[in-house]
DNA sequence: GAATGCGAGTGACCCGGATCACACGCCTCA
DNA sequence: TGAGGCGTGTGATCCGGGTCACTCGCATTC
């Protein structure tokens, strides 16, 4: 499919280049379709093209050995993945998969690499992104060391609607939330413990449910203090 | 203390600069000597300075809400610390405790950032290590996902001879290894855990203890075969 | 030489979370 | 309309690894 300047303008990273560039990359890019679990990126491969998210959502994921996922983060419209190897060139480090079907915009590294060179706003903003990225990992990693469950689920929560609206501090909503298994997965526990500490969590009014597609914190408070461990169970 | 270009030359990185920028840069750099389980960094603290280490050994710490320290890894002299602020002006995300007695050249964050932004090679230096760091960050979550815990283990002993010897899979050898404590604490483990998977190691003869400062593996082969779980106990 | 600290080694106990094996309701799709 | 898939809910069982409470040996320091 082919992808025009305009196309481009979507996304907020190639905004930051000049209009007058976009023609040409534009003409390098494709645009390709997924269906819903398809593969977009393969975790240890050398990709030459960046993967723009035009529509849809998309997942990173990683396997252990034995086949167990492990830690995941998504992509939204807008965002894009598989950019690590601009900076050195290596594997990519992270299976990429389909939530729901998408459109992507293929970017050919070596391009966007150039981009870089010449726009010094394109490369602080990515240099930015790897720096949330590391702090993001460093704080999910700390997840992972608390003792106690309850507590590892609440902190969860809590990065989920992060930036959002966690600023004014009452009540919140998640929308989209993640389902148990996949929860499970980024806290290293198993489906069920997830669920009983849901059910948990909704008898103490932490969370509801609100259909499928939200998940309701009444008090963002109450929520943190679960989260910081200043209240169990 | 006071601090020439000669000194900061010391630096792999600062290497890359023009050599005439030195000795400006210098002016603003500051010497400062640490005795042991000093604190050099102070995670959630903005700094305006980047650490690089000189000499001794130094250890990045994280903690839990409860006190307990999870996830960390060691900077070794010529290496450095505390730049991630470079990229997104964000706080310190863990503590630099002091391991053996150091000494740290203070860098001035802003001077490092023009410097970054004049000299491209710096630049694609720094963001080729935020990327290592991703990869190793990400490679770590990995391993805490692991089911088995030798395995855990056996990967993490993988992981900390890396990339010197592990090309001609022979035999190998590391060279002040972390105490089981430390170990413990990067695997999300009980120290007591560690040592007895030690002792299942050295009785299946994985490893050998040669000294405090030294461990040694006999056979790198077999170490993977533990550490991909291709074999077990 | 005694005192202190630290890393390592080891046994006993016990609990929390994995695992297994179900059931239920709500989709989508044929 | 029915079948299948999927996300969720729940009980019973089991065992792996945490915790506690020691000991031992080797540094370092006074």
């Amino acid at each position: 499919m082919v992808v025009t300047p305009e196309l481009l303008n979507f996304f907020p990273l190639l905004k930051l280049l000049p209009p007058h560039s976009l023609p040409t990359l534009a003409q390098a890019c494709t645009m390709e379709r997924f269906a819903r679990r398809a593969v977009v990126l393969n975790a240890g491969q050398h990709e030459e093209r960046a993967c723009f998210l035009f529509e849809g959502r998309l997942q990173g994921v990683d396997f252990t050995v034995d086949g167990r996922e492990v830690g995941l983060f998504f992509v939204e419209p807008g965002d894009f993945c598989g950019e690590l190897a601009l900076f050195d060139r290596g594997v990519q480090t992270e299976y990429i998969i389909v939530l729901s079907p998408a459109a992507v915009v293929w970017v050919p590294l070596e391009l966007l690499h150039a981009a870089m060179l010449d726009c010094p706003s394109l490369a602080s903003n990515l240099g930015a992104r790897l720096a949330r990225r590391i702090r993001q990992l460093t704080l999910q990693r700390s997840l992972l060391g608390m003792p106690n469950i309850a507590q590892r689920v609440c902190s969860q929560l809590w990065l989920l609607l992060e930036d959002n609206e966690k600023a004014h501090m009452k009540e919140g909503v998640i929308k989209n939330p993640p389902t148990h298994m996949e929860i499970a997965i980024m806290l290293n526990l198993s489906r069920e413990t997830v669920t009983r500490v849901f059910q948990a969590l909704q008898q103490h009014d932490v969370v509801r449910r609100d259909g499928a597609a939200r998940l309701q914190i009444p008090s963002l408070a109450l929520l943190k203090t679960y989260a910081d461990g200043s209240r169990e169970l």
